[in-house]
DNA sequence: ATTCATTTTGCAACCGGTTGCAAAAATTAG
DNA sequence: CTAATTTTTGCAACCGGTTGCAAAATGAAT
């Protein structure tokens, strides 16, 4: 049924090979012989099969993109962007769904028998394992929200949670809170420990002020809200809280209001992510946010340059994080 | 790099054909032969190559997974159901993403030259154009969130809208209101359209009932929150009203709170999706749900049954929705 | 027109598998 | 133990392309 390099061959006239090096750039081709050979590939409605082709060239042009995270709405925009990203470059994403997967070896397995030219895992809760796997079977990787390393076992893109903690605790005291909180995603999350020690960095640099850090069960409304419930039933309330984020801080602020305090009167809560929900009006979230946009255009391109250019050694890329300002914070004073 | 059959073969000194066999079930092998091949292969590490095998086999368990909407939260959780259904089921989901694109042409080419198995159109804003020129060029279609029709182009499994058009209306009935209004996403989006249709034809069996509609540019927050803006400072305004989408609901309410106007004591709102948000707490929105498990299974098991069985005629799932009762709604008398 | 350098083209082998067919081996029947 | 039948195996062609190599065609120089 599918037309064949055959087929236009035939109809063309030509050597088979002729048409192949018309559809590869960089081919010696005459003018003439490309243009009867496009007519007839044209005519025949032709177009080369990338699977075939991946045989001899040994590049798919697939890529894997590899996450477990399909619960927070920020990775929404994720797929939005990488798939865009990708399909710009003439990359084709083979989604790998994780979810519950423990076994890194599968996960290789799947991605092997696809030959892709290369993973994207993009997660902050994946076991850095599966990355080191995929490498490991000579499956160039990005690591997008991945952790900081000095000694990356591959590329890893994403921001300083770190420093990020640092900056929401730099925040706090700028405003003149003297008694903060630490509210974390699961304590398990490198992300949130990163955040955690930031936090207390900079918090160590002032002694005077009181700090409490707590740790919800998941990075979710439900969890947050729970927490923040806890955190108002045991009383001794600190002044504002920096949640992990912003879904946290939504559930959160919830908990707030039905216990009758205001934001950001009473309590401040500054958020992390900057998730779209976090603009809308009737939630108004002070919060932090990750520059998606250019750790994904980092994360292709850094996979885009593995392909031309294996055995870089692997490279860490933070991009700084940003507060945006809204109405859940007290101005300084 | 990668191990081969033929490196398989050579190690258990064979030929390649009994390793072939081997990995293809179904296949004349005996058990010693089945042995002897498994444990080279283990030793090496095999796992054959997908994309040589389509070649000969004309089949690459691959499946083209075409949406366009990356922003209503919803849709993460489709890819999430979607790409595990397919995984479970030995298939793999090649994302295509059709944001922007408006040529169906190149859509097909992007299909075609993986040669993917089928293809899940997943969108209810994408024009029908696009499953149809899939069907043409040969490519199995499961059109998920697609329109009911009588004489379908292709599979199409989601909810019969103007039934939940219906739903909505004699909801808001049951419960003593006498002015209505529906507000719809754009007026283009035949999800849109139905439910409108449908609204209309139960309204239609109670003459006394007031109602009017009004349409947001967009299934977004912000369209939401303007378009509930006009209707206020339009003033006259109705007590209840039907939202295309939670997203839109969201943003209504928003509009509601800022103008003092309480819900459910002034107005009624009932959204449609019963995303994760519409349960949250703070929002507690009454809407329809969507069976979006059951649509995507019934979407994976007809592709499923496609390949299988090729040429059959176009069939057209359409599951229930269902009423979400939460806080936005009065209740009835 | 002849020679030499350059470009263009086709041949044929190969990429990693699958599969129809016939030969070889194993099994059953006589 | 031989003959007939069934199962297992290997050979070789093929899937849809790519590519090294040498032959053919073109162009430049003499």
């Amino acid at each position: 049924m599918p037309v064949t390099l055959k087929d236009v061959a035939n109809r063309a006239g030509v050597s088979t090979s002729a048409v192949s090096r018309t559809f590869t750039d960089g081919a010696s081709v005459s003018e003439k012989m490309r243009l009867k050979v496009e007519k007839a590939a044209d005519d025949l409605g032709y177009s080369p099969n990338a699977l075939a082709s991946s045989l001899t060239t040994g590049r798919t042009k697939l890529i894997g993109l590899v996450s477990n995270n399909f619960h927070n709405p920020i990775f929404l925009q994720v797929f939005d962007l990488l798939t865009r990203k990708l399909q710009d470059r003439g990359l084709r994403p083979l989604l790998l769904n994780l979810t519950g997967e423990t076994d890194a070896k599968t996960a290789v397995r799947m991605l092997q028998q696809y030959s892709v030219d290369g993973a994207i895992v993009s997660s902050s809760t994946l076991p850095p394992e599966f990355s080191k796997s995929f490498r490991d079977a000579g499956v160039p990787v990005v690591n997008s929200f991945g952790r900081f390393s000095t000694t990356p076992d591959v590329h890893v893109v994403g921001v300083d949670n770190s420093e990020c903690g640092r900056l929401a605790a730099r925040e706090l005291l700028k405003r003149g809170y003297k008694n903060i909180a630490f509210m974390g995603g699961p304590e398990a999350a490198t992300s949130t420990q990163d955040r955690h020690r930031g936090f207390l960095q900079e918090l160590a640099k002032h002694p005077e002020i009181k700090h409490s850090e707590s740790f919800a069960t998941a990075y979710s409304f439900d969890a947050g809200r729970t927490e923040m419930q806890h955190r108002i039933a045991q009383g001794n309330m600190p002044e504002a809280f920096f949640c992990g984020d912003d879904v946290l801080s939504i559930g959160a602020l919830s908990a707030l209001a039905d216990a009758g305090l205001r934001v950001p009167e009473d309590i401040g809560v500054i958020g992390f992510n900057d998730m779209e929900m976090a603009g809308w009006e009737n939630i108004n979230l002070t919060t932090i946010s990750q520059p998606i946009d250019r750790i994904l255009q980092s994360s292709v391109d850094l996979m885009v340059s593995m392909l031309t250019t294996p055995d870089s050694p692997p490279e860490v890329r933070l991009f700084p994080c940003q507060l945006v300002e809204r109405g859940t914070l007290r101005p300084a004073p």
